[in-house]
DNA sequence: CTGTGGTCCAAACAAGCGTTCGAAACCGTC
DNA sequence: GACGGTTTCGAACGCTTGTTTGGACCACAG
């Protein structure tokens, strides 16, 4: 609009520059979260993130460069965050227990992280249900951090074997991967499922009790 | 060829025509599972398809009427087969105990069904991987039969609550949820996760041994 | 006022997708 | 040998995909 120029164009403090880009960045790395995690990598379209985030279709490359490199972007921030507060957990077992913590300690302590983001209510549910869906449908990039991210678990392993002496070694590798089939297991569509199954009796749950449920079951099967 | 018809037109026996076109059918089929069960829905198209069964591109319209249709055939044939295996093995325990089989014998006909097709060696390794991946992946037509498999389901759920009068219901569908967690968490990339952090301890399995371990970790949750 | 660097935008791009089409090829049967 | 029904084939269709482009827009500095 040339008419416009030699009108009031500075009457009203339109937001910095910087600081709408930052919400630009944003919108799309929220949409873009929420859509992987309710229909899955491939089943989303740089179009639906865009239009659900109310910005420009370049955007995405703009601002990320790619369509691959913003989900790596989210996958990246969000399992640093999630292994963090593991690795978190598991640093408070040691220093409770003398170096030497108890399995469910350590269970715990894998388990309660990616369990207290299922918040029905919470704005995390979506960075769990994310990684769930990484973990299966993601880039070979992913794959490979994924697999980097096995270095994160020897600190588990390690602290499995050092607590279950009178194991043999395979078995407890086992065992921690049946346990981590607990946490991966909770997509929304399972979630559902089992709500249908269960007519509504597990439709809503406390975070709290539900991951009390999930040590105690692992716990059982590593001690049994 | 024309020159050809009035050659020796009758000299070699060639297939029939209705088994060739079973045989490209057949072909499709387990090309498409095995690509599928690899690289997941929506990451193969039909070119991938066709090209791996070595068949004409229109090939899958023809004989299958479209891409979609193709992979509920595939996904279809599958869950009957597994369904009926289970029902099978729940009707033996509920035999061989008077109605009244144990949580063990429950949970084995639920868990050695998949576990059985997971022989490294064999053919149907692919057809659970398969299964495995639609179970998140799949299409919406898919998720409606997924749903309608509740009342298989359901039948399990009933034998365990009898099977558990001490225990709240609620409980038994969570540890019921658990337990499929188990089965559900062994895609190609959480085992082939599993050998690198176990530097190769668990690599090499035995079907009977893993159906026996996961069955072992399951009941210990479910009896604690 | 005039550049300047950063951001946004509408439009277009090439490539890949699932699907369709008409003709060719093949079979068993007349 | 010619026919009719089924299957295969190469080529094309229309559409969606991720990405790129060139210019408009804005706040700020010279």
């Amino acid at each position: 609009m040339p008419e416009d120029i030699d009108g009031q164009d500075t009457a009203e403090p339109l937001p910095l520059n910087e600081a709408e880009a930052v919400a630009t960045r944003n919108l799309v790395f929220v949409a873009a979260e929420r859509l992987f995690a309710l229909h899955g990598f491939q089943g989303v379209s740089v179009r639906d993130i865009t239009a659900e985030a109310g910005v420009n279709l370049a955007s995405i490359n703009y601002h990320f460069g790619s369509k691959d490199a913003l989900l790596f972007d989210i996958f990246n921030r969000r399992t640093t965050e999630l292994n963090r507060l593991r690795a978190k957990m598991l640093h408070e077992a040691n220093s409770a227990h003398a170096g030497k913590p108890p399995v469910r300690a350590i269970l715990h302590a894998l388990i309660a992280p990616p369990v207290l983001w299922m918040d029905p209510k919470g704005e995390r549910l979506v960075s769990v249900q994310f990684l769930i869906r990484a973990r299966s449908e993601g880039t070979h990039q992913m794959r490979d951090v994924l697999r980097s991210d096995v270095s994160h678990l020897r600190r588990f392993s390690d602290a499995l074997l050092a607590a279950c002496p009178n194991l043999a070694p395979e078995e407890v590798y086992w065992r921690l991967h049946f346990s981590l089939g607990l946490v991966h297991n909770n997509r929304f569509a399972e979630l559902d499922r089992l709500s249908t199954l269960s007519e509504g009796l597990t439709r809503e749950y406390e975070i709290e009790r539900l991951i009390a449920r999930m040590v105690d079951f692992a716990e059982a099967g590593f001690l049994r």
